[in-house]
RNA sequence: GGGUCUGUAGCUCAGCUUGGUUAGAGCGCUACCUUGACACGGUAGAGGUCCACGGUUCGAGUCCGUGCAGACCCA
């Protein structure tokens, strides 16, 4: 390896690699491929400008998934695109226009179009490049976008066929328009938003009750009706009762005279009227009002449009015209006012429709639009599910799911927008037929007449993005893609648009990839899909401009690495919750990468300083140790190698539940805690024979030292695969640092699970290896002892494993728990090892370890005592500084114990428990019971002499 | 109005599916240490009535019910 340097800057590694993989075309899909196949399709992000932390966390998983699935051999396709995004697009580019001062209508739907087709251009790239730097694994030869031709033509052939079907019709019905978008959008565009409102209480005087005695004025007779949005009573064309509520039964077949219009509507009896809400009264406005609307249907009654596109009030609002709608609100209520027919106001909470995109009111209104028929398509998407053939994870969004589909209302589609696919219908302009065609009509099919003219609006985002699983893969051609790729494996993407696009996909899948396929089961457009959390800042907000509070991820990559925001968002990212985002945590996942960094550059040092050459991955792209017979591998060996089996195993099981934070957690502990904290410690006394810094050996390294280089090299080879799907960036350099390579590390073999390097007996004798070196460690500090001296400890073992372990590890001992000597008894017979003996207590009885505390010991006489199951501690008292530190804690020991074998005793001496636990419960109570009693007979024998 | 989720250490969260060790981690905090990969480091440590109440059970952070607090979705 080269030298390297001393801190990790990933911004000098980081954007070459990104290049690299993307000019090498790493991660091309090969739909030729006999190996098992792993598909995935992006969400594709809205071309609207850049990507957000929400993005990059959704882009992060998929590439943690697919990078995985790579590396275990699959034939992975990540599909990328972006998306059109109708209103959106729109709103943006409008947006600049009116800063030069100019209206779209100004320059021409032509014009318009170009403009925003170069604004694509620059944001679709600007997306591809924050991408391709976040290290996204994506196949860029198979890039889409929803307004390319063939994806085009996919949505004129769903549109054809859906159509003809009967599935998609065209009416005039009350639609949610919003007045400054100018265009209708689907009731999952309107967000509710409770607000305090209120309930205005409207007197209608009856017709026929001011005919009292002739010429003297009466008083009249009203009816009071509520309303929330008086100026929409300009359109009533009835009022309505409940036909049970006996209340009015005498106004039946009567009419009220509309108040401000001075218009006769008649009284009529619809199970639209709820007797318990206001005063069991209604209006009804057909024009206005989806209910009033149906009910104006049911009895045949004119439908008045008050309003114009723009939310202003129209000729047909009287003296009102020309007012915008909540002008025309103050207007109407203080002439009600006034003429004292306004009975009562009351504080009423609302829930104020407004438009997704731009915030205004939206406004319930009449116009013909395109509709799709969905309720055949949800049956069909809820029996998938139903069936297994998708399934969500978290499975809690199953529910979410089938409740929408269950109450789904039939889906507005047609925008009255520029930006998107225009809808393949046009009009004759002589007899009025509608022709629905892939292909545009030269003339009409009914009467022969001349260019029928095309309708000017366009679909719902939504509908092309339906169809995304299949379009991109070439549907309606049958192509090899198609074939091989669908159903996709897994969907990775956010709850908020499981409604918008995620139901909306399993109907198109299954409707037109259906026929398509054998088994219905191949027809969903996914196997599984997860649903990822919502980042918010640390404080838990969602991030917004408004807010100021958004985290940029360009910004943050460069300054903590890509890798480590990427290992941020993975850590963080437990399924059902969302995650609070602070860049603390990018630091610390920063100095996680050093970490790694410096590992590796240990690695390099310490293997030349020991003057092994260069070194040579074994060709088969295993992980094994070096040496096939295990019993002449030094014990850290057989434990790293054991680790990184069950590591392997830990990170697979997690990934297989897309549980991110699990397998990070584990990568980062065996790298942090286990791999550098104690294997590379360990390998530091293989490697480097103590004495000062020098220039590297000049004789040949003996075989030991050879081997002990080899697996390091294959050790450290192994866990930077395990990390790789999360840090792609840091392991693929390092990775190509430690051994000259003809391949990424993104193509190399993710470590498999191998119980063949399964060593329990090497891990319980690390365990206890460790555990030796912690106690002293902690004895020392509890004790006081400079950390610096070197001290000299008798340790007396009480297993035979300890003997063993302090003949093969004497140096290392003295090196990591800072020792100038270790005595310890070295004898073969166990039975001369010191014995417990257990001081079993009655219940209640206390131990007078204070007393005990307090007297000198006369056997271990100077000795400063830790007792341990397996070995005791012994320090010189003269290195001792503070006694009372140790006895403190051994007191606090002693209540622990004696308050756990209390409760012990109280539960295995209760015959309920005895008899109905479980045999196996009792046994290992019993066991803990025996444990703790020795061990607080140990207390006894921790004497401390006082100074 | 209907529904979902969350409440565990100062902060952010695991653990709950399948009840049974001394309830874990990261960050932060405290003390000490610049030892030959790393101070973006090392060693050791402190810190928790698992939201409340009730129930089931020999046994509840875990299961059930009610309440409180918060977030969200649908109408």
């Amino acid at each position: 390896m080269a030298e390297i340097p001393k801190v990790y800057h990933p911004s000098e590694i980081e954007p070459q690699w990104a290049r690299k993989w993307v000019e090498e075309r790493l991660f091309q899909a090969d739909a030729d491929s006999d190996r098992p196949m792993f598909s995935l399709v992006i969400p594709p992000p809205n071309v609207t400008g850049s990507l957000h932390m929400g993005h990059m966390l959704e882009h992060t998983e998929i590439d943690i998934i697919i990078r995985w699935k790579r590396m275990l051999g699959f034939n992975t396709l990540w599909l990328p695109g972006t998306d059109h995004a109708g209103i959106a697009t729109q709103m943006v580019v409008e947006r600049q226009l009116a800063e030069q001062g100019l209206d779209r209508r100004q320059l021409g739907r032509e014009a318009f179009e170009k403009k925003i087709w170069a604004w694509k251009q620059q944001s679709g790239d600007t997306i591809k490049n924050q991408m391709i730097r976040l290290g996204a694994s994506c196949d860029w030869s198979r890039e889409r976008f929803t307004l390319d031709p063939g994806l085009s033509r996919a949505v004129r052939e769903v549109f054809v066929r859906l159509y003809e079907e009967g599935l998609i019709y065209r009416g005039k019905y009350i639609v949610n328009w919003c007045p400054r978008c100018q265009t209708a959008i689907s009731d999952l565009e309107v967000v509710h938003e409770e607000q305090a409102g209120h309930l205005y209480h409207i007197r209608y005087p009856v017709i026929g009750s001011e005919e009292g005695r002739a010429g003297r004025p009466v008083p009249t007779e009203y009816v009071v009706v509520a309303t929330t949005r008086p100026e929409t009573m300009l359109g009533d064309t009835a009022v309505a009762v409940n036909p049970a509520d006996e209340r009015y039964t005498k106004f039946h077949g009567r009419s009220v005279r509309l108040p401000l219009m001075n218009r006769e509507i008649p009284f009529i009896t619809d199970e639209l009227a709820d007797p318990a809400f206001g005063t069991g009264v209604v209006k009804v406005t057909p024009a206005h009002d989806a209910n009033d609307f149906q009910a104006g249907l049911r009895h045949n009654l004119p439908q008045i449009d008050v309003m114009d596109e723009t939310g202003k009030m129209n000729q047909n609002a009287g003296a009102y015209a020309g007012l915008d709608r909540f002008e025309a609100r103050k207007r109407v209520l203080a002439d009600l006012e006034s003429q004292g027919l306004m009975e009562k106001i009351e504080p009423y909470p609302l829930a104020l429709g407004r438009c997704q995109r731009c915030k205004t009111p939206v406004e319930p209104r009449l116009s013909t639009q395109w509709f799709v028929k969905v309720k055949p398509l949800a049956e069909a998407a809820i029996q998938a599910v139903e069936a297994g053939r998708t399934r969500f994870v978290p499975e809690n969004y199953t529910k979410i799911y089938f409740d929408w589909m269950h109450n789904i209302h039939d889906w507005c589609i047609s925008r009255q927008l520029w930006w998107g696919h225009r809808i393949p219908a046009w009009y004759c302009k002589s007899c009025n037929e509608v022709i629905v065609a892939r292909e545009e009509p030269q003339q009409c099919p009914k009467c022969g007449n001349d260019k029928p003219v095309q309708e000017t609006d366009v679909l719902d985002t939504w509908f092309s993005s339906a169809l995304w699983p299949f379009s991109t893969l070439g549907w309606p051609e049958r192509t090899k893609d198609l074939e091989v790729f669908y159903p996709t494996t897994l969907m990775i993407t956010g709850f908020d648009i499981l409604f918008f696009w995620v139901a909306r996909m399993m109907m198109m899948g299954i409707k037109f990839m259906g026929p398509l396929r054998e088994r219905p089961d191949d027809a969903v457009p996914f196997r599984t899909v997860y649903i990822h959390s919502l980042v918010r800042d640390a404080d838990k907000q969602k991030m917004s401009k408004t807010r100021g509070n958004v985290i940029d991820p360009l910004e943050v990559t460069d300054k903590y690495g890509t890798d480590a925001v990427r290992f941020t968002l993975a850590i963080m990212a437990a399924p059902g919750t969302d995650i609070a985002l602070s860049e603390d945590r990018m630091q610390s996942y920063r100095a996680f990468a050093n970490k790694i960094w410096n590992a590796a550059r240990f690695i390099a040092m310490s293997i030349e300083k020991a003057g092994v050459p260069a070194w040579t991955p074994p060709s088969d792209q295993s992980y094994k140790p070096a040496s096939s017979d295990s019993a002449s591998l030094p014990l850290e060996d057989r434990w790293i190698f054991s680790r990184l089996s069950s590591v392997a195993q830990e990170i697979s099981s997690a990934l297989e539940s897309f549980r991110f934070h699990e397998a990070s957690h584990v990568i980062y502990h065996f790298f942090w805690h286990e791999f550098c904290d104690w294997y590379l410690e360990l390998k530091k006394l293989a490697l480097i024979s103590d004495g000062p810094p020098g220039p590297a050996r000049e004789a040949a390294p003996s075989p030991q030292v050879a081997t002990a280089a080899d697996n390091l090299c294959r050790a450290f080879d192994a866990a930077l695969r395990l990390l790789h799907p999360m840090m792609p960036f840091i392991t693929e350099e390092l990775w190509q640092r430690l051994a000259p390579r003809r391949m990424s590390i993104a193509l190399a073999q993710f470590p498999a699970q191998d119980p063949a390097l399964r060593d329990e007996s090497a891990e319980r004798e690390m365990n206890l290896l460790q555990k030796i070196i912690v106690e002293i460690r902690n004895c020392r500090a509890q004790s006081g002892v400079d950390v610096t001296r070197k001290i000299p400890i008798d340790l007396h073992p009480r297993e035979p494993d300890v003997i063993g372990l302090c003949n093969d590890h004497e140096d290392a001992i003295r090196k990591l728990a800072n020792l100038s000597k270790l005595n310890w008894r070295d004898t073969s017979d166990p039975a001369s090892l010191v014995e417990e003996k257990p001081v079993p207590l009655t219940p209640g009885q206390q131990l007078p370890i204070l007393e005990i505390l307090a007297q000198p010991n006369p056997v271990i006489g100077d000795k400063m005592v830790r007792s341990l199951p397996e070995f005791a501690i012994m320090i010189p008292l003269k290195d001792v500084v503070d006694v009372s530190a140790e006895r403190a804690r051994l007191e606090r020991e002693e209540t622990r114990i004696k308050r756990e074998i209390d409760s012990l005793n109280a539960q295995l001496s209760n015959e309920q428990f005895t008899s109905r636990a479980p045999s196996s419960v009792v046994a290992s109570r019993r066991k803990k019971l025996q444990e703790l009693e020795a061990e607080h007979a140990r207390i006894w024998e921790s004497h401390v002499k006082p100074l």
